[in-house]
DNA sequence: AGTCAAATTATCGTATACAAAAATAAGATG
DNA sequence: CATCTTATTTTTGTATACGATAATTTGACT
């Protein structure tokens, strides 16, 4: 946990934006957020400053701020482009992998399926992120790296959900040997399309998953 | 201009950095800034804030923030996901412009033309930047659209001096209307590579300038 | 003389105070 | 009774003040 203060605000409110306790449009009113984390309203300020910098809120001058959710348009949107980045990274890692890259991607993997062995979608979860995370290292381009990250965060929330749905585990780690193999074999492209296909269909999942969530309502 | 002092203080930084006054590395003292803008710490702090959340500062915790102007490296890594994301929104303009989007887009690049017919590249400039945002909002994905737009606005003050590069503006043009046709006739991928290579070239160009710069040192 | 420790100084992070602008409420006028 | 104007109140944006932590300097001891 971060010492700072106007941290803890930030993932406070980031937090309860994920969780649903605040609303998309409601007001993030700096006095009320102050006294709920018994901090005064200079950190709240600078919370606020990073949350419209992460695009979870809105910022209207002289008017304060404003949450703003991701709608199911704009999450659809979001897993188009990340698709199309996380292709670019296998793309790129397909060129530009060095064998130590390419050894600790499989052990990586080889974790993924003992974690589905073992039937912990909670590890499944934390060893998939590492999987990716060593394509974006292996990509060698930090920048996209760094891209591909925020917006992975971004829809991490989601995805944490999306894992859960039925026979997605097994299948996303068919999925991965598959991108493997393209990398290690330098199919740049082979590795692209499969990467972006990899992400679509989480998109495609999270779009059951909502449907599932409306048909409970 | 922003009527917010935390706004013209962060676009003065950004000025300053993005013509080298203020050098990499260089440490962003919130008192000297102040007194050069005029105003106290509070705005000065919340537009470091920002200028991290840009990528253009880091923040070390208790030690302040310092200037991270991109380096050569960094810049071609910027380029490279530029072309990429630049490439998406020509694929799916491909698919999903609309008729009058088209008529827009192609009255715009008439635009670009009869700036070069004056031999204005300022005015091509201008022109050029809106030929990109009728693709952007041709795309259907206003997430990508502003994604895009934010590392354009990031490379900008370099593209300015790209397009200044000799016989590099009738080039560009005619790289517009290759990928006006491709979009018009639904070629997704055609556009796409068009695209892409369009944004790369301007990366290669700002790679000829820098080496250029470098002589001259 | 060199090194370690304590005191001092400077700067960050937070709290509070104040000013300006907008929203709201109240009152007057047609 | 409706509407416009004006006063009040709420809230944002900025300034200043204060406490805490890290860097620096000074001094003592080996």
């Amino acid at each position: 946990m971060s010492s700072r203060a106007a941290n803890r605000v930030f993932q406070g409110i980031e937090e309860q934006i994920a969780t649903g306790q605040l609303k998309d449009g409601e007001k993030l009113d700096e006095i009320s957020l102050a006294e709920r984390f018994s901090v005064s309203r200079t950190p709240v300020r600078e919370a606020l400053l990073q949350l419209v910098g992460s695009g979870l809120a809105t910022q209207i001058p002289k008017r304060g701020c404003f949450v703003r959710a991701p709608s199911f348009k704009e999450m659809i949107e979001m897993f188009e482009v990340m698709s199309e980045l996380e292709g670019l990274c296998a793309r790129l890692a397909a060129r530009r992998i060095t064998d130590e890259q390419l050894a600790r991607l499989k052990a990586t993997n080889a974790g993924c399926e003992q974690a589905i062995a073992e039937g912990d979608s909670d590890l499944y979860y934390a060893t998939n992120v590492d999987f990716h995370e060593c394509i974006y290292e292996a990509c060698g381009n930090q920048f996209l790296a760094n891209e591909t990250r925020r917006l992975r965060r971004r829809l991490q929330s989601f995805r944490r959900l999306q894992l859960r749905v039925r026979g997605r585990m097994p299948q996303s780690l068919t999925e991965h040997y598959k991108i493997i193999e393209a990398i290690e074999a330098g199919q740049a492209e082979v590795a692209d399309e499969l990467s972006r296909v990899h992400v679509m269909i989480q998109g495609e999942r999270f779009n059951d998953l909502l449907m599932h969530m409306e048909t409970l309502q």
